[in-house]
DNA sequence: AATGAATGAGCGTTCATTCAT
DNA sequence: TATGAATGAACGCTCATTCAT
């Protein structure tokens, strides 16, 4: 019943969540399917099965891991350098993340899936529930004046900004080759934002 | 055997496009098939093949329709009013529009279609191409100082700013009511940075 | 969406459900598949489906044909001789048949299934109903005198013994050859009931 | 590690054997599966192998632990009360436990097993071999003056058309309500037939 | 005594597509 | 213009079973 206790179930366990995304990406998920997996991992696809009952399993297992990567990369810019410097490094981190392969393609599929999926809109409206935790505390730190509601909207405003970008300047996008200069717009007018302090609400 | 102006195979050609949309609305990509938009159009699957005789060319087809009909809006826009009002009013037109279901689905699943699939790059492309053009003429407008290349920048950090909030602030999405806000923060910082001048390229 | 108009397909269709019932038969519900079935008509498991699209839909439509192959006996036997030759002879046909692996297996068959498939449920009590209408009839002709409520008592009582002699009495069965004895009890036993006039109610 | 008399594995047997009967009655055999026991046991489906190496073992444990429970009803019944009594009796006895869910559908599961799985048939017919040794007796304590074959058709007629009511009188069957005055009609008849001593051969 | 790891076969079903009518 | 006939590939999933721990 309980799965992935011995050391050699683990390794497989592991490996098949690797190859899982490795598919996703690759293939996003309108083709993504367990036997394609299963291939990729080296696996029957009854192996598969029995680390991952179902689709929706693995789906989930996959999107969990994915996402906890993603969010310790914020945890570790707050850790470090003022304010004004932590906004900035933000914006240049996660604009050149975009430039991956892996960003690029994996969040419109989450997008996409979460229009579909509850268990994907659950998964990620927490991600992005912590990610703006991080945001809202650096702008905090820049200008202590705003309001909760002025933190709350910018914080919004910027991750939403940020993340838009993934359509245009991502890996084999048309733009891909900008983003310092986007970088540089999007830190000077977040900036410019935070300090003015006249957010409407 | 006619009905106005259009053959009764217009007329099917027409429902069944306009039945491939709403499937591809209502399950996403990743659960669009052939047979349910045949359903849905109250077709058999060989008289819509007939019509579109590959999953690709009817995907197409609904695609460039879709695309069009988004187009036509950005045009209206520089009918009239000053260059200000024009870029407050596309601001707010682009982000009221997000909260339809339709656009709230819809662009996602482009997002990530056009990861994988050469034709609906080239479409998604072109389609973001026209809408920079028109508001590169606005931010020009708004201020004939800046060079190109700022100009360029800026059409493109403003146009996917907007697009990013898709995620957040769509149909049934957790910042649905807060699209007001958002839209002022969009304009104010869109405008202030078109009329600082000091746009890094 | 509609099958089997063309001459052609009506032979597929046709030969399916005959490969459909060789299946049930030699194999039972429980090893009774759609790829067995579709092999023994020499069709593919995809052709099959155009025609029968679930495996509940080919079920019913094999079940529905063999029913009323099994119905018509009955009105036959019906149409000629006395009431007291009709019942003998009722008796001596269904003993008989019990006797062909057909009827040995499929009954057996259909009996389970109506235990746990609500579709089979209602074709069986359909059929029984059917089938003991024709008892009713007979018994009443043979003893005008018996309230309504007798004739529905022996009716179900004639029918059921009879049908209880499958198991023991069928094809392979270790009583096989004891049919000729059986019929007669059957016989005497269901007259002296119905002419006593004393059944209990 | 001992509870009472039992070590804990007679217990964990004695457990998968009440969840094997209870998934038996409950989805019929076409739908028990290994698995299914292992859930409704509470145990693994390694550990269940553990006790029953396959299907077919856990099956036939299964039956033989049922059938004797049925075997054990009719030797009781021998034990009192005259020979007209005890036919009366069994009559009742029979009819009345038909009504039970698990003899309704157990029965006929057995009997369409008995057609395809030859371990099944084995028990099946010992099964009734020993009820109609009961019956044998019963007639020939009635009527002395029968012979042996007369006596053997007898049973087989009486035990017959008592099985045959399963299908019409069982658990939520249409004739459910009506087994008093089928259990009075069926005692009658068999009690004339025994008496008259006039049975073809 | 109990259970995880792994396998291979088979299941019903969905699907895009081609061909003939 | 419309639709039935037929195909082959793939899908998620269930299953009985073997082997190792």
């Amino acid at each position: 019943m309980r799965t992935g206790v011995y050391s050699k179930g683990k390794n497989t366990a592991a490996e098949i969540l690797a190859a899982a995304i490795a598919v996703f990406i690759d293939q996003g998920y309108a083709q993504f399917s367990l036997r394609k997996v299963a291939t990729a991992a080296g696996v029957t696809l009854s192996n598969l099965q029995h680390y991952y009952s179902t689709k929706d399993a693995l789906l989930e297992a996959m999107m969990a891991r994915e996402i906890e990567e993603y969010l310790v990369t914020f945890d570790e810019i707050r850790s470090h350098g003022s304010p004004e410097q932590q906004l900035a490094e933000l914006v240049e981190t996660v604009v050149e993340d975009l430039k991956t392969k892996k960003t690029t393609i994996f969040f419109p599929e989450l997008w996409s899936l979460s229009n579909h999926h509850q268990a994907m809109t659950k998964h990620m409206d927490a991600m992005y529930k912590r990610y703006r935790l991080v945001v809202k505390d650096i702008i905090r730190d820049i200008n202590p004046a705003l309001t909760e509601k002025q933190v709350k909207h910018l914080a919004l405003f910027i991750t939403a900004s940020l993340e838009g970008h993934t359509v245009f300047v991502g890996y084999h996008k048309p733009w891909m080759r900008e983003t310092k200069a986007i970088a540089a717009i999007a830190t000077q007018s977040f900036l410019w934002l935070i300090k003015s302090g006249e957010i409407p609400s």
